[in-house]
RNA sequence: GGGCGCUUAGCUCAGUUGGUAGAGCGUCGCCCUUACAAGGCGAAUGUCGGGAGUUCGAGCCUCUCAGCGCCCACCA
C-alpha cells in the first residue's frame, strides 16, 4: 500500500470516525472482570457551540478514555447536554424579539414549544463538533431521544430524577420555602443564587445626606449625617444605626430623626456591625433592600419596607411623587429633591462594587420574595454537618481528590461558609417545581399532582402548581447518579458500577456551581461520591495570555483549526453578532494582524496534541498557534517515518516467522530500551494527569530517538546486512523498525487517534497484529527486562562521536556533499563496530582507525578516550580562535570544579557518588584543556 | 480585607526526593542527503523577579519585598 507523500488529515478523519462509531468501539466492554473506567462529561449548554475550553477538556477526557479503553477497562464516557435554563430562555426571547414578539405574547405552553423547537435544531451542534475532535463518547448511553447525543437534562428520565430528589429533600426537611431577601434580576424578573451574582467595579458617588433630628437640634448638631451609594433606597429606611461604643453618638441612641422626602420618623439604633471608621460612622438601615441591613433589621425587629415592584419601579410604599419611577430615574429625582431641600451635603466620587447578574449583566436588587431553598448545613440523618459537611468530609478523607491539589482549598472555603441555596427561578424553561397550593395557600410537595391529591385529599381542580422552575444546577448536581438510572433502582443496580466515576475534568469556574453540589447530592442519595478524581483544567487563553473574547477578536474556533479557514471568511465570522461598531473594528483589526493568511488546516490530531502538550498543572493555558503547527509537523513526521518503514519492510522478511533466526544489534537493543522507558513515562503522565509530560515523552521518542537516530542507523544496518548476506541481522532490523513503530502508534493513539489508526492499519500486519482497530489494542506495557544498559551505553558513545564529527564538519563549513575521511583513535574493536554508522551519519568518505593523530593544525574533537580529526586543510586563524575560546570555557569549568573539590565541607559531607562524579568531570576538563593547549601551541 | 496561583532564553512553557539550567517556536549559518523543506545538520541566547536565610551545595526549602493574575468578602 502506497502512502501519500505527506499527511492530509481531512480524509483520514472523515473516514475513521464513522467507522469507529458504527462498529461500536466506544461502547463499554462487557467482560465482567474488567475494572470500570467512567468519565462524566460536563454537559455543555444547548445554547452554545464548541469553544476552545470545550475542545481542551474533551481532548483530555478522550485521551484518558482511550488510554483506559486500550487497557481493557470497561470504559464508559457518559455525555449529554444541559437545558441551561436562563441562558436558553434568553436566547429564545431574543429570537422572538427580532421578530417583534415577546414572551408575554404567548402562553407558557406556547413559549415552551418554541424553546423545544429551538433546542432540537441547536442541540446537536456541539455533539457534531465533538465527533470532529474524535471524542469516543458512549453516545447511545442514557440517550432518551435515540439520536445518539447522550442524555438531555430535561428528558423524561432526568426530569423524573429531579422531581424525586426534590420530593425526598422536602420530606427530609432539607428543602423549604420562605420569604427571604434574595438577589433579584429586575429585567429577567427572577431570583438568582448568590453564585450567579458578580461584582463589577463602577464609578459612582458617595452621597452625604442629612437626616434632621425630629425634636430639633441637639447641641451643635442639626441631625445625623449618613453616607450612601444608593440614595433611592432611603425611601425604605427603617432606622439609622451607630456603633454602641461610639462616643460621638452614644447619647443619641433612641432619638428619632425625620426621613427626608418622606413624611416619616425613624429611630437611631445601636448595632456593633457599624464600622466607626467608615464615613460618618452612621449608617441607614434599609432592611428590605440590602443584605446587611436585612440582618440588622431582623435583629432589631425593624419594619421591612419594600419600595420596589418586581421590575424595580417605586411602588405604593414610596412617596407619591416617586411612584412608578424606574430605580435609576428615582435616584436622580431623589438627589434633585434632596439638593433642593438642602439635605444633600456633598457628593464624593467613589468606586463601588455593583452586583450584576452573571447572565444578563443587569444590576441585581436584593428583593424580599417567596423562594425555595436547599438547607445546605442543616444536620441530616447521615451527617451532623448536613449536606455541605458531608461533602467537606469526602475531600478531607481523600474519597475525592483534586488535581492540582490546591483547588481543594477553594472548595473547602466555599462549603465551610455556605449559605442556603436558592433554587427557585421565576422562569418558564426548566424543571417546574413539584409543589402545589390549595386555595388557602397551603403547600403540598409530591411526585405528581395525583400523589398530592391522594395525600392531601384535595381534588386536583383545587390545586394550583407552583409556576417556578428550578435552578439549572439543581439537575446538573444529580447527573452522576441519574444518568446511571437513579431513581429507577433496577437500572441503577445494574449500572452503578460506574459510580463513583473515575475522573471529572472541568474548569475551576464551576467548582461551586457544579462540583461541590454533585458531591453533596450524589453522596446524600447514593452514599457514594460521584467521582474519585477532579482534574481542574486550565483556562484557555490566546497566545499572549489574554482572555478570549469575541469583542477582542481573539476567539478561536476549534473547528477552524481543524479544517482551516480563509482570512475573509474568518473576519466575517468573527464580527458576526457583534453589536458595537467599535468592537467590530477592533476584532477585524486583530484578525487581520494576527492571521494575515487565515488559518491552515491543522487537523484534529494536531489540535489535540497541542492541548495535551500545553496541559500542565498551571491555571491558564496560552494556546499558541505555532505550537499547533509544530504538532501538525509531528504528525507529518510520524507519517513519513511510517512511509520509510513500509518501503523497507513491505514484501520483505521482517521476522514474522518465529522459527527463523534473528540477530539484534546494540542499536536495536537501544531503541527497544528507549521504548520501554518511554512507555513508562507516558503511562506516568496519564496516571498523574501530566498530559504535557506524556506528550513530551512521546514527541521526543518518535522524533529525536526513533526518526533521528534509529531510522538513520537502521539504513546502515540494512545496507551492511545485505552486503554481507546476513539475513538474521536484516530480519532483526526490519522487525525492530516495525515493532517499535507499531508500539509507538499505540502509545500515541489516545492523544492523536486519527493518524495512528490510519497508520496502524498498514503497519500492524507487518508486526503480526490482526486487530480491526488500534483503539481496542492493548496499551503498551513497559518490560524492564528489555532495557539493555550496555547497548544504551554503546549508543551514547556512538551519538557522542557522531555529534563530535558533525561539530567538526560544521566548523569547517563542509556541505553534506563534501565527503571527507576522518581519522580516529581509541579502542579498535569498539571503533570497528561504530565506524560504518559514524561514516554514514557523519557524511564521511572513510573512517580510518589510527594509533595516533598526526601532528597537524586540523581541529580535534575529544570524546572520552576517542579523538577525532577530519583529514582536510584548515584555516589556522579560525582554528586558533576556536581553540582559544574553548580553552577559556574549559578553564571556567575547571575553576568551578576546583572550588567545589577544594571545599573540605563538600568533600566531607556530600555523598561519595556526587564527589566522585565531580572529580571525574574535573579530570575530563583538565585532560581536554591540556590537549587543546598543546594543539594551540603547535599552531604557533 | 482575606485566600490561592504565577514570575526560568526574544515568545510560550517544562524542570519529578536540593547535586553540571531544558524543550517548542522564533533568530543566525550550511544543505532540495534516495521517509519527511511540514525536512536535515550546526550555532547563539539565561546575575532562574529582588533581597536575606538554611545547606558542603538552592531554579527547587524558609522568610521578606516587588510585580502580575484569579477567587472570596456585608465596608454603607
Amino acid at each position: 500500500m502506497e502512502l501519500a507523500k505527506s499527511f492530509a488529515p481531512t480524509e483520514i478523519e472523515s473516514k475513521w470516525y464513522p467507522i469507529w462509531e458504527k462498529e461500536g468501539y466506544f461502547k463499554p466492554r462487557t467482560s465482567a472482570d474488567a475494572p470500570s473506567y467512567c468519565i462524566q462529561l460536563p454537559p455543555p449548554n444547548v445554547t452554545g457551540t464548541l469553544h476552545m475550553g470545550h475542545a481542551f477538556q474533551q481532548t483530555i477526557m478522550d485521551s484518558l478514555i482511550r488510554y483506559h479503553r486500550m487497557q481493557g477497562h470497561n470504559t464508559n464516557w457518559i455525555v449529554g447536554t444541559d437545558h441551561a435554563g436562563i441562558a436558553t430562555q434568553i436566547v429564545v426571547e431574543r429570537l422572538l424579539e427580532a421578530q417583534g414578539q415577546k414572551r408575554s405574547d404567548f402562553t407558557r405552553e406556547q413559549f415552551l414549544e418554541k424553546v423545544w423547537a429551538w433546542k432540537e435544531q441547536s442541540g446537536s451542534a456541539i455533539t457534531r463538533q465533538m465527533r470532529r475532535l474524535g471524542a469516543s463518547a458512549n453516545w447511545g448511553y442514557a440517550d432518551a431521544s435515540g439520536s445518539d447525543q447522550g442524555y438531555f437534562t430535561m428528558d423524561a428520565h432526568m426530569s423524573k430524577g429531579v422531581t424525586e430528589t426534590f420530593a425526598q429533600l422536602y420530606e427530609q426537611g432539607l428543602i423549604y420555602r420562605g420569604k427571604r431577601l434574595v438577589n433579584w434580576d429586575p429585567v429577567l424578573q427572577s431570583a438568582v443564587s448568590e453564585l450567579e451574582v458578580e461584582s463589577e467595579e463602577r464609578n459612582g458617588f458617595m452621597w452625604h445626606i442629612l437626616y434632621p433630628f425630629s425634636d430639633g437640634p441637639i447641641g451643635e448638631m442639626k441631625g445625623m449625617h449618613i453616607a450612601t451609594t444608593r440614595p433611592e433606597t432611603m425611601l425604605a429606611d427603617g432606622a439609622l444605626a451607630v456603633h454602641p461604643e461610639d462616643d460621638r453618638y452614644k447619647h443619641l441612641i433612641g432619638k428619632m430623626v425625620d426621613l427626608p422626602l418622606c413624611n416619616r420618623k425613624i429611630p437611631i439604633i445601636a448595632d456593633d456591625f457599624v464600622d466607626r471608621e467608615f464615613g460618618s460612622g452612621c449608617v441607614k438601615i434599609t432592611g428590605a433592600h440590602d443584605f446587611n441591613d436585612y440582618a440588622c433589621a431582623l435583629r432589631h425587629d425593624l419594619p421591612l419596607i419594600t419600595i420596589f415592584t418586581l421590575d424595580a419601579k417605586i411602588n405604593e410604599n414610596g412617596p407619591e411623587q416617586y411612584r412608578g419611577l424606574d430605580r435609576f430615574e428615582c435616584r436622580k429625582k431623589v438627589l434633585a429633591d434632596l439638593e433642593a431641600q438642602q439635605f444633600l451635603q456633598k457628593a464624593v466620587p467613589h468606586k463601588n462594587m455593583v452586583p450584576v447578574c452573571g447572565r444578563t449583566g443587569q444590576i441585581v436588587e436584593p428583593m424580599l420574595t417567596d423562594q425555595w431553598f436547599v438547607a445546605m448545613s442543616k444536620p441530616t440523618q447521615k451527617h451532623a454537618g448536613g449536606l455541605a459537611g458531608r461533602a467537606l468530609d469526602a475531600v478531607k478523607n481523600g474519597d475525592v481528590r483534586f488535581f492540582p491539589e490546591h483547588w481543594s482549598a477553594t472548595y473547602n472555603h466555599w462549603l465551610s461558609n455556605i449559605q442556603d441555596w436558592c433554587i427557585s427561578r421565576q422562569l418558564w424553561w426548566g424543571h417546574q417545581i413539584p409543589a402545589w397550593y390549595d386555595d388557602a395557600g397551603n403547600v403540598y410537595v409530591g411526585r405528581s399532582v395525583e400523589e398530592v391529591c391522594a395525600k392531601s385529599g384535595i381534588p386536583a381542580a383545587q390545586l394550583r402548581r407552583d409556576p417556578d422552575v428550578l435552578d439549572t444546577w439543581f439537575s446538573s448536581a444529580l447527573v452522576c447518579h441519574t444518568t446511571l438510572g437513579w431513581p429507577d433502582m433496577a437500572r441503577f443496580e445494574k449500572d452503578k458500577l460506574y459510580l463513583p466515576s473515575n475522573t471529572l475534568v472541568t474548569g475551576n469556574d464551576i467548582i461551586f456551581f457544579w462540583v461541590a453540589r454533585m458531591i453533596t447530592m450524589t453522596l446524600h442519595f447514593t452514599d457514594k461520591v460521584p467521582f474519585k478524581d477532579v482534574y481542574i483544567n486550565a483556562m484557555v487563553r490566546d497566545a499572549d495570555g489574554n482572555k478570549m473574547s469575541k469583542s477582542k477578536g481573539n476567539v478561536l474556533d476549534p473547528i477552524d483549526l481543524i479544517d482551516g479557514i480563509g482570512l475573509e471568511r474568518l473576519v466575517e465570522k468573527s464580527v458576526q453578532g457583534l453589536m458595537l461598531a467599535g468592537h467590530k473594528e477592533k476584532a477585524e483589526k486583530y484578525i487581520r494582524k494576527n492571521f494575515p493568511t487565515g488559518m491552515n488546516a491543522y487537523g484534529a490530531d494536531a489540535v489535540r496534541f497541542t492541548f495535551a502538550s500545553l496541559s500542565s498543572m498551571s491555571i491558564t493555558l496560552n494556546f499558541d498557534l505555532s505550537r499547533c503547527e509544530g504538532y501538525r509537523n509531528f504528525c507529518n513526521k510520524l507519517w513519513n517515518a511510517t512511509r520509510f518503514v513500509m518501503m523497507n519492510v513491505e514484501g520483505k522478511d521482517c521476522g514474522l516467522d518465529a522459527a527463523l533466526p534473528v540477530t539484534l544489534s546494540p542499536i536495536d537493543h537501544w531503541i527497544i530500551s528507549r521504548l520501554q522507558i518511554t512507555e513508562r513515562e507516558i503511562r506516568a503522565g496519564f496516571d498523574g494527569y501530566r498530559f504535557d509530560l506524556a506528550s513530551k515523552a512521546l514527541y521526543e521518542f518518535v522524533w529525536d530517538e526513533y526518526c533521528d537516530w534509529y531510522v538513520e542507523c537502521a539504513k546502515t544496518q540494512l545496507a551492511q546486512a545485505e552486503k554481507v548476506g546476513d539475513d538474521a541481522a536484516a530480519r532483526g532490523t526490519r522487525r525492530t523498525l516495525v515493532r517499535v513503530l507499531e508500539a509507538a502508534l499505540r502509545l500515541a493513539h489516545p492523544i492523536i487517534p486519527f493518524i495512528t489508526e490510519e497508520l496502524w492499519q498498514i503497519v500492524a500486519p507487518q508486526a503480526g497484529k490482526t486487530g480491526k482497530t488500534i483503539s481496542l489494542e492493548p496499551y503498551p506495557l513497559p518490560d524492564t527486562s528489555k532495557i539493555n544498559d550496555a547497548a544504551c551505553a554503546q549508543m551514547a558513545q556512538l551519538q557522542a562521536l557522531v555529534n563530535a564529527c558533525r561539530t567538526l564538519r560544521s566548523e569547517m563549513k563542509l556541505s553534506p556533499a563534501e565527503r571527507v575521511p576522518m581519522l580516529v583513535t581509541g579502542d579498535h574493536a569498539t571503533l570497528a563496530h561504530i565506524a560504518p554508522h559514524l561514516a554514514a551519519l557523519g557524511k564521511l568518505s572513510d573512517v580510518q582507525i589510527v594509533e595516533a593523530l598526526p601532528q597537524t593544525d586540523a581541529p580535534v574533537q575529544i570524546v572520552g578516550e576517542f579523538k577525532l580529526m577530519l583529514k582536510i586543510e584548515i584555516d589556522p586563524v579560525a582554528e586558533r580562535e576556536r581553540l582559544t575560546k574553548e580553552i577559556a570555557r574549559l578553564d571556567g569549568e575547571i575553576v568551578k570544579a576546583q572550588a567545589k573539590l577544594g571545599n573540605e565541607s563538600f568533600v566531607a559531607r556530600a555523598p561519595a557518588a556526587v564527589v566522585a562524579q565531580e572529580k571525574e568531570r574535573m579530570a575530563g576538563f583538565v585532560a581536554t584543556r591540556d590537549k587543546m593547549a598543546i594543539q594551540l601551541k603547535s599552531l604557533g
